[in-house]
DNA sequence: CAAGAATTGACGGATATTGCACATTTCCTT
DNA sequence: AAGGAAATGTGCAATATCCGTCAATTCTTG
């Protein structure tokens, strides 16, 4: 039995079970805890796995965010996809030519690459597989901030400099949110939230893109509150108190249709 | 069995069952285990797997690489490919744990990722394959400059801060080139001259990493005069003139063992 | 057929990994 | 809150593996 072996039955273990003991994998690799401490102790290192008192679980490592590599299409399994994709699509369609926008991280906003293609723009984001995809894909100037890359979250962030932010300054931000509520635009990273305020003082106007299951009542960090909002967009799903809430507030509110087959299963 | 004949199927079991034991190859091929090794290393060379403690693994790197690859980055890899990643083992090799290093862009960097997979650093790199490739797979910190992000060097490039560069000092840096001459270390592309030149003084030791195929005359930029590199790291086919020429310059030179039959690399 | 080159197998020093013992920490029960 | 049991991390010895070098074999080539 050899290490990378035992690696890939732990993983496989933990995958299956979320939650594997020490004990079972003493007994199912047959070798010492000592070796499988260290084993879990490498694996942890790696990200692959958390360890817990007693042995260890998965991680939710399904990044909200994609690789580099993978298809974005990954995102069909997600929640609205569809109307994730007329979104994104709308708040592409708000972009003037030639203007300087900056796109926040998460899985809506990662969705307008496809429609900023041939758009001729000068495009700031702290989300690296955004940038990526806008390099490979479109004819956009992109620009990214420096600092380290977070993997979890896959963007960039520096604790200190503003450096490039400082200097850049855009008419439209497009970001995404883990909620929306009365109490303002809501996330639960706050290595997320770091960023996105960072990022909104340099646009004027700021849009979010949030499809209609975010209008639930959540706990989590206040990214900003809603009067900070300028145009919301989302689909016609969503209820009508929250979008009169919205426009109370002073926020114009963008409804793109709502797909009906789309069954509240997933 | 014919050596082509062993090398096949060490690939096929390599990417069946995603590792392979020494023992395994031995029982498999009918031969001495010194020989497995010397298989493994050559097909590693050739990065058709990647060899671990007791055997070796699959490596199934080559879908990211495409879709994050240039045209020019994709058929510059090919050329003394071999030879290429001896030369960036040996560049990892140098690397103490947990230090801080930088790493340019370039063919022959970029391979020292492999190699960095389960190193505990700290890297800066303005690549943005590598970048990413250091993401995807490694477990080190991986700092980026901020910065518009060049489509056809792939790097990201500031013209005018500094950012997080300038608070940034790194060990050794690692850079690859397009020649070197008694000029100078040549590169022809001004964008990435600029990039090297400001991380160099970022760095107590620079490393280039050439393999022999750059020896050779040719016109282009000079990125910096022999004397200011502390070690170049190429592989025995270089000319012995250039490497006397390195040393009397009071550069060390490393010398990673060449390939003889290059004819099996693709 | 003979000489030369390449390949293979074997030996020894260096390195990495594993298992065990023990001090310390963490968790659970009373 | 306190005690005890389980779990954890680490040093150490044993084992296995890796790399370089050298002799023997096989293959090629003139």
């Amino acid at each position: 039995m050899h290490e990378r072996e035992r690696w890939r039955l732990i993983l496989e273990a933990v995958t299956q079970g979320r939650v594997v003991t020490i004990h079972d994998l003493e007994r199912i690799l047959q070798v010492s805890p000592a070796t499988v401490r260290r084993d879990l102790r490498r694996l942890e290192a790696n990200g692959k796995l958390r360890r817990v008192h007693g042995g260890a679980e998965a991680v939710d490592s399904d990044k909200k965010h994609n690789l580099i590599g993978q298809e974005p299409f990954e995102h069909a399994r997600l929640k609205n996809s569809q109307e994730k994709h007329a979104i994104a699509k709308r708040a592409a369609a708000l972009c003037d030519d030639g203007a300087s926008i900056i796109i926040d991280g998460g899985t809506t906003t990662y969705m307008m690459v496809e429609y900023l293609r041939d758009r001729n723009l000068q495009i700031l984001t702290s989300s690296f597989p955004i940038a990526a995809a806008l390099i490979d894909q479109g004819k956009a100037r992109v620009i990214v901030p420096g600092g380290e890359v977070y993997r979890q979250q896959q963007v960039i962030l520096s604790p200190f400099h503003d450096g490039i932010i400082g200097s850049f300054f855009a008419t439209k931000m497009f970001m995404g949110a883990q909620a929306i509520t009365p109490a303002g635009l809501m996330q639960t990273d706050p290595v997320l939230v770091q960023s996105e305020q960072r990022l909104m003082k340099r646009a004027e106007q700021v849009i979010a893109l949030v499809d209609s299951s975010k209008f639930v009542q959540t706990g989590g960090l206040i990214l900003c509150p809603i009067n900070e909002l300028d145009i919301v967009i989302t689909d016609s799903n969503a209820p009508k108190s929250a979008i009169d809430m919205l426009k109370s507030a002073g926020v114009e509110v963008i409804l793109v249709p709502a797909s009906q087959s789309n069954a509240e299963a997933a």
